[in-house]
Order: structure tokens, then C-alpha cells, then sequence
DNA sequence: ATGGGTTGTCGAAGCGCTTCAACAGATGAT
DNA sequence: ATCATCTGTTGAAGCGCTTCGACAACCCAT
């Protein structure tokens, strides 16, 4: 290996040199600047990760903690995950990768070790048990998803309760009347996730503003459980010609089932999803949807980690609007016609 | 930051003392280890880890290089990934996240600086660019995938081959005699990512043996995408009868489409899937299929890259054998009943 | 008693970098 | 010509750990 003394001698100028040349922490003359660049690249010269880290007590690294469960919302997941790791290295960090397994150890280790500047986590839950240890800890830390509690922690999201609201004006707009919501599954609501019951709250909310009758009921992502939540659904609410459907797995199955009625989307009935983008336009109908934001909830949530490792201060909460693109799948409600 | 001569001050031991009852290098009375080992846990120490990858040049930590592409086989990545989280931290390391986006650079970098002790890259081309480079480092690295030379290289991979061949198997010996094969979006074959190339061979070379006609036509992953595909399958084979679907996303709307047309499976046509067990259970038929095991590939990869990192040496390609599940969208073909 | 082999512990060197204080030399103001 | 100021560079200290060689202290054969 290459290291910091070898490139000095290379270019014949001292170690510190070196290091300032790389940091730009003090001013160096054009020449030398340029004749140990050049001694670098000759080289192949890195610097010593473990070394520096050491040395500055930083090490370029911000830890990203992920939920193990592999059921639910993975595209979101990993695009979240992937937008980390680019913005990071855009900002010459490097992402590590934690499962949501180890729980709150994993916070005291990393922290402890000093392995990671800072933490992003992500499927943060209401009454999450990681928040005190990061609240006292001090470390830069942002969260994906809104807990209970956010005093003095930084987050981001997409603003779920505007998104419900979004969702019920749009078909209210056109005309429904009785709406039925396709929630996530059961399991997601137990666990108090908060992004699940504020969309549940805004829905709720701007129904009762517009006189709108709405039905939620939460559903597993496999057909056959979308089958038996559709026919409970249409048995109390025969009149429902509106559907919100927020778990994305029950998508497919839903237009499948309406189908298989002879309901037709959207000259009959008209649904609007709440998923990527991409999800949307690859269903059997275009779907009309609020996209959630993957790609920029992942690249804010470095750019606010970064600022706290800058040495910005301060609590902060960033609610991403909602955003709704009308495609294929709704239109006026059949009596409004 | 609680030091590791901190410890030993406050348990009347030197340094080096409470350094080899952390690493067990060196034997140590169980007397001094139970003192130090109350230290450790009374100030709450955790080692530094860029001063011990400085010391030992190890930074217990494992590069996992994932493509960037976020709209092909999501979820066996994501699984894929959280194995081997899960598995590195068994084995005492992290796991760093890079994206495919750096490209060869990236593996110079993170060797270069040893930030991480060893590398696992996932969606390994034919000829990839990044493999030269992993066999003149002669850093510990594992493939999960196989390219066109693997020599000098440690590959993990399913069989694909005889996983086609063994849906091949599967629906000849129920008695069809005409088979068409969705296979994956036409970009993964350009790309040459073998799996893709794999399975068709194994799929044509079985389908000879048995005398079988086989139709492999590449489709993307859409509603749309999949009515095409069919329609001319069905138009240049009208008689088809067994379908073997790859690309995971042109499940649900091929189940749609043929329950449209009136097809029922498993009575008129059978179905069976090369995707991840829980992909198969959840569709609206419980489908037969070949299970993707993302877990055992991602728990592999990180067993063989650690037995690597601990000095073994040697080539080695290990293709986990495909297993077939019999579920409820396969059955005799119409002719032989 | 003597010597050789264990076993448990320690001191010190050193991993490769950053950063601070110090300084030589150039620049500008007086 | 003189002093203060700035610019560019350097040497040295030290970050917190691992690891090597040394060395007591003890054991069991002789």
C-alpha cells in the first residue's frame, strides 16, 4: 500500500504538505499543489482509511439502519437506500448498512466506535426504543418517518396526513361519494408506524370536511386477502365507487378482482394509489397516484445529516408535500356523469 | 470517548492485558479477564475502529457493490443484502453499501484505502469490468453470479441452468408439449448478466432431450408488455399449454390476462415461476415455482468471503441446486388428461 | 537443587494520518 | 531601511489500538 510519507517523498515536500493538499485546510502554492497531485495519481495513492479516521476522528461514514422485515414496502426501501449511498458519496461519505435486528445496541456500537459520523434510520416507529440513546448520544442523526415525539431530532417525510387529504379531494372533486381505503397490512398499524395511520388521519379528516362517507380497512398484500377485503368492503358499502389503496401489493390483485366484477376503472369505479411512480404506470391500468418520493426522502435525509455534521444545530421536521399525477384510473363518479 | 487505557487503569491492568482479553490472542488468567471484562461493561468501552484498523490492518467490514438499477428484481436484492448484514455481523464485521454507479473506481477506492477487508459484488456481468481488477488485488471477493472466465475468482450462485431445466422437466412430465417461456426484460440480456442466459440454456438444452417445443421470448415487466408477449406467443403457438415466467413482475398480469381469456390454470394452462417463495405464494394462483433462495445466496456469499479473509485460498464456484415447489398453477396438460 | 517449558502480564514500538505551533521568506506600509 | 503581516511549508506530537519480545512466576522432570 501506498501511503502519505511515500507520495511526500515522491514529490519531494513534507508530509503535512501532503495532508493540506488533500484537505485544502491551509493554502498551498499552485506548484506544489500540482507536483504532489501528480505524485498521487503516479502513485495510486489512497489514503488510509483507519488512519485518518484516527487521526481526525471522523470517518466518513454515516451509518443507514433498515428494517430487516422484507415484506412490506421493499421497493421504497431500497430506493431510499440507494439514494443514501449516492448522495453520501457525493458528499465523500460512505453508507454502512444496518439491519433493524440489532436494535438499539447497534446505535450504542456504531456510536461507541466511533465507526460512523453519523446515522440515518429509517421505518421509525412512534414510541421508537433508538431515539433516547440518540437524543443523548448528540450524534448527527436523521429519521425517515415521524416518531411520536421529534423534539430534538431531525426529520424527514412525505407529509402522509396531506397525502390522505389529497387523495379524498381528488375523488371528491370528481364526484365520489363513498370512498373505500385499502390500508397496509394489519401488522403495519400494530407496530405504530406513523407514516400508515397519519395518511389514515388525513383521509379521515378531509372526508368529514367534505361531507364524503369513507371506509378503512387495512389489508395484507396477497390476493386472497385483497379478495375478502374488497367483498367485505362492497358489502357494506354496495355504493363505494372510490378506492385509495396504500398497500402496494394489493394493487395488482384489487384491479384484478374489479375486473373479474366487471367493474370497470375507471367508467365504473376510480382508484388512486399511494406507491413510486413506477409501480403506477407499470399496473394494468394507469393508475392515478400520489408518488412517494423515495429518491429525494433518501437524498434529503444525507443533505440534513450532513448539515448536523457540519455543525448545524437545531431540531428540524421536513414534511415533503404530496404530490398527485392523474393518470388512467380515475375519472367522474358514475351518478355525477 | 472511554479508551482502551482508560479500561485498564480502572481495572489494574496495562493496555496490551485488556487488549488480548478482547481478541483472545494470547491466554489470560480467568481472574484478570472477569476484572476487565466488569470494566468494559462498567465505563460502557467500545473499542475505536479506525485505531484498530489502523494497528491491525482490518477494518472488519465487508463492501457489498449493488447495481443502481432500482426497477429489476428488487426484492431478491433487498433480501440478498439483508442476509449478508445479517451474516456479516455474525461474523463480527459491517457491511458497507456502494452502489454499482462508481463502477470499477469504487473497488479501487475502498481497496486502496482498506476501508473494508474484503468484497462481495452482486449483479455480476458476463464480462465485467470490475473483475481484472478483484483478481490482481488479490483482495478477499466473493461474486454472487458467475461471469464468462471465473478463474482465480470465488462465485455463489443459483444454477440456472438446472433450474431451467428443471421447469422444463416439471411440466414435460405432465404432459406438455408446447412451452413458452417468459423470460426477462430484453435490456437484462443485452446487459449479459448470465442468470438470464443460464436459464434459457438450460431451458432449451432439457426441452431437446424431452423432445419438448419451447418458445423463450424476453419481456419487460408491465401489464402492457405481458399482453404483447402473449398474444404473439399464442399466435405463433396456438397450442402452447405451459408457461415458465422469469421475469418476476409479468407474474400478475400474465395470471390476469389468461383468467381474461378465459384460460384457467392449472386446468387449461400451467404456470410456473422462477422467483422468491413469497412472490409465488402471494399471487392470485399459489404458484409452482422455483425458489430464488436470495437468503442462502447473501449467507453464502459472506461465509466464503470470510473463510477468504482468514487465509484460504483457491478458486471456487458454488451453485446452490434448484428446488422445485408444487403449488396450484400446475397440473396435467389438457391433451393427456 | 537445577534446568527447561509453560503461563500470564507488561512495556514499547508503530500503524498512517491530522493538526498545531513555529518558522522562513516574500510583501506591503511606514 | 524597519517592522508588521501574510503565505507557504515543515517537524513533531499524538490519535487508540495491536503485537512483538521480554520477563517474572510457576510447573514438572531430572
Amino acid at each position: 500500500m501506498v501511503t502519505l510519507a511515500e507520495v511526500a517523498r515522491h514529490a519531494g515536500v513534507s508530509a503535512s504538505t501532503v495532508s493540506y493538499v488533500l484537505s485544502g485546510k491551509r493554502s498551498i502554492s499552485a506548484a506544489t499543489r500540482e507536483r504532489v497531485e501528480q505524485s498521487i495519481r503516479e502513485l495510486g495513492y489512497h489514503p488510509n482509511a483507519g488512519a485518518r479516521a484516527l487521526a481526525s476522528s471522523r470517518s466518513n461514514i454515516i451509518a443507514l439502519m433498515m428494517p430487516l422485515r422484507t415484506d412490506m414496502y421493499v421497493p421504497v426501501m431500497m430506493e431510499i437506500a440507494l439514494a443514501v449511498a449516492t448522495t453520501a458519496r457525493a458528499h465523500d461519505h460512505d453508507v454502512l448498512l444496518l439491519t433493524g435486528e440489532e436494535g438499539p445496541e447497534a446505535v450504542r456500537r456504531v456510536v461507541g466506535s466511533g465507526l460512523a459520523d453519523a446515522m440515518i434510520l429509517m421505518d421509525v416507529e412512534l414510541d421508537d426504543a433508538r431515539l433516547p440513546l440518540l437524543r443523548d448520544t448528540g450524534r448527527p442523526a436523521v429519521l425517515i418517518g415521524i416518531p411520536a415525539d421529534p423534539s430534538g431530532l431531525t426529520c424527514v417525510d412525505l407529509d402522509f396526513t396531506a397525502t390522505g387529504a389529497l387523495c379524498v379531494e381528488h375523488l371528491a372533486e370528481l364526484g365520489h361519494r363513498d370512498i373505500a381505503v385499502v390500508g397496509e397490512a394489519a401488522a403495519v398499524y400494530e407496530r405504530h408506524t406513523g407514516f400508515a395511520e397519519r395518511t389514515r388521519d388525513g383521509l379521515r379528516a378531509r372526508a368529514a370536511e367534505l361531507g364524503v362517507r369513507l371506509l378503512h380497512r387495512p389489508c395484507e398484500g396477497s390476493y386472497a386477502a385483497m379478495a375478502g377485503t374488497l367483498s367485505r368492503i362492497l358489502d357494506e358499502r354496495p355504493g363505494t365507487t372510490g378506492f385509495v389503496v396504500q398497500n402496494e401489493a394489493a394493487i395488482d390483485p384489487l384491479l384484478s378482482l374489479l375486473r373479474q366484477q366487471g367493474r370497470a376503472v375507471p367508467e365504473d369505479v376510480s382508484v388512486v394509489a399511494i406507491c413510486p411512480d413506477q409501480v403506477a404506470v407499470q399496473a394494468s391500468v394507469r393508475l392515478t397516484s400520489v408518488a412517494i418520493p423515495a429518491h429525494e426522502m433518501g437524498r434529503r435525509a444525507v443533505e440534513l445529516v450532513m448539515a448536523r455534521v457540519r455543525g448545524e444545530r437545531g431540531e428540524r421536521l421536513e414534511l415533503l408535500p404530496p404530490r398527485l399525477t392523474v393518470r388512467a384510473s380515475s375519472g367522474p363518479a358514475p351518478a355525477a356523469r
